[in-house]
DNA sequence: AAATATCTACGACAAATTTCGTAAATGCAA
DNA sequence: TTGCATTTACGAAATTTGTCGTAGATATTT
């Protein structure tokens, strides 16, 4: 069963990932700030998220409280399990070279790499 | 420029990278091995991709021969700012980090991180 | 209580993507 | 040469995804 989640219902998740629970409107005014579409349209998108799992929602009042119920991590997983596949030929070093060369990381972020890269290699 | 490949054309696009050129029937055969849809599906797909500049194809004989014109590298940097921006937060070491964790690397590939990282870090 | 505002449900439309059928052209084989 | 197989071109249907309008229910304000 793979739910794989569209673009626009990325950008949902996004919105719940950060606020952990909000209504459709708190999420429409989010995506507002980027986007031009109408609050009916986000309200649909997320009905069917709910149907599809990737949320839930608490009914009990008239204005309907979500939340995430499809983790980042696991967003995370899938999006480069994805890639690596696609378009790295399954080559994780190639990706994280890739990563490194072409997105400039902090000081900070290539220590906390190469820390992580010491405990990994025994 | 924003010409992003849609799913069905990545596909194609693989094979291209992997063949070099190829023909129609060639990268038919190839994606029929996971997949199942008739031939001229993957013709039309490969004309619309001529004409969204995606191949190129020399058309001097009755069999044309295509070639990618949208290079694997451009791919991987465009793929990974996608990524980077919907589900790492913009950061490359979250990213690489869970790159590493999720996914296996050889102690190889291990080693060619950390002598990128070397030369890397001043 | 009446008017106004907000919210959900839902059908239908629109746009983008993928699929295929058919016709015409070209090359090959009998 | 005639017929068969393969290929391209192209229109159009089918799918997927995103969009909105409207109706009805529920709350809020006056």
């Amino acid at each position: 069963m793979e739910i794989r989640p569209t673009e626009s219902e990325l950008e949902i998740l996004q919105v719940l990932w950060k606020m952990g629970q909000a209504t459709v409107r708190d999420v429409h005014e989010e995506l507002a700030k980027t986007k031009a579409s109408g609050y009916t349209t986000t309200l649909k998108l997320m009905q069917i998220m709910d149907e599809k799992g990737l949320v839930v929602r608490d009914t009990t009042s008239k204005t309907h409280i979500y939340r995430a119920a499809y983790s980042q991590e696991k967003a995370q997983t899938s999006a480069l399990d994805k890639i690596l596949s696609t378009v790295f030929e399954g080559s994780t070093s190639d990706l994280v070279i890739q990563a490194l060369g072409h997105h400039k990381a902090s000081k900070d972020e290539i220590d906390a790499i190469k820390k992580y890269l010491d405990q990994f290699g025994k």
